[in-house]
DNA sequence: AGCAAAGTTAAACAAACGTTTAATTTAAAC
DNA sequence: GTTTAAATTAAACGTTTGTTTAACTTTGCT
């Protein structure tokens, strides 16, 4: 895997942080470069092209998701409710954590037309079930977990929550709660407000008898 | 409200196609008057400009929309869980009927520059928790539903699972079980499939013993 | 028929787009 | 110190963008 100079790492979090609110078409190599503070022409020189450039910007966060989901839960001492609070836990650190590049995420996953980047994001999503699902399973055949669920959709909701926590925190901070809290505080708060939620809806729906 | 001639909601629908598919950004004018089989110069005569051409889309569906909320729930001999249930099956019916909007939708709602069309989302959000919470207050009152729940996140959940359903269907449609259904049977089999997650989740986390 | 308004068109508009060029500066190696 | 490669720049490239123009056709009304 490439290493990136400071000013390549630079720009790659420029555009992350553009294209997240912009989007990638809202978003021109001009506004980059002038944000990152170089020459236009770099950004072909480094990346090739602004589609590149976006590729770039999918390689070096993706890396880093895999790792994460692979470290996920190693521990199996843990009681499986346990695993799930863990794993809720550190997803919704992990997510709110780069909030720019889960926002393009959202976007691109949108995008009809077939692209490396859609396929990346299926890809991750399904090793991701290829965690949660092995631990549901075999907590259900101990009859510690309710027979009757659809993982897959569970796992939908939890992604589903959290991404769209993300463009409701502007109206969220504004919240009685959380208005006079400062943004180290909020981030705790918010963080703490969807692990909570999160939390409760696995084992109220893992555990219900129905 | 305004009315629009064939022409016009042909402009407009494959206006909101293309936008969904592709982006705002990423949809030219004369991609849309061509699939529109219209000149180019007509979607200006008409609508203005392509940023009102968009809010003409918010504002076409947004109508539609928020009547449907307020006829949502009127049934008042219903119990509290029949009453999430109904709304749920209405409400995934509603969102999984017209996909292109919530795709357009979920892309506006990222950006992060406020606009009309941004608050018109949010707006729309409100009204939607103004029916819910009511609903959930006075089960919960009555002894009927658990205390301790985060109405706000649980209707998170409920956008956000449906919304994540959207693009997410490519996938589904080549799973196993929907692999032979014909489009208007996997559109049955995907609303059944939320909509029993979604009920489930919702009965779980209001009535579960903590 | 005659007239005014609405509808429709191809062509042109300036601006912005992503990318490339060619010249110049900086850095590293011998 | 000379040489070679990498880095950096301003300018220009050809497209494509959204929008407008001006001419033309159709429609509806009296």
């Amino acid at each position: 895997m490439e290493e990136y100079s400071e000013k390549q790492l630079s720009i790659l979090m420029v555009a992350e942080r553009l294209f997240a609110d912009q989007g990638f078409h809202g978003t021109s190599v001009r506004d980059i470069a002038q944000e990152a503070d170089v020459n236009i022409a770099m950004i072909s020189y480094y990346f090739g092209s602004k589609d590149k450039l976006l590729e770039s910007i999918f390689k070096y966060r993706m890396e880093a998701s895999r790792k994460f989901i692979n470290e996920l839960v190693e521990n199996d001492t843990m009681e499986p409710l346990e695993k799930i609070n863990s794993l809720i836990d550190r997803f919704v650190l992990k997510i709110l954590g780069e909030q720019h590049f889960q926002c393009i995420m959202s976007r691109e996953q949108l995008n009809s037309q077939q692209s490396p980047v859609r396929d990346l994001i299926w890809q991750l999503k399904g090793e991701m079930l290829g965690i949660l699902r092995p631990i549901v399973s075999s907590a259900q055949d101990a009859g510690i977990f309710y027979k009757d669920v659809d993982v897959e959709m569970l796992m939908t909701s939890l992604f589903g929550t959290i991404h769209q926590v993300i463009p409701a925190q502007h109206i969220l901070r504004n919240s009685p709660e959380a208005k006079d809290l400062n943004d180290d505080e909020y981030r705790t708060y918010l963080r703490n407000r969807v692990s909570t939620h999160l939390k409760k809806l696995f084992k109220a729906i893992l555990t219900h008898e129905f």
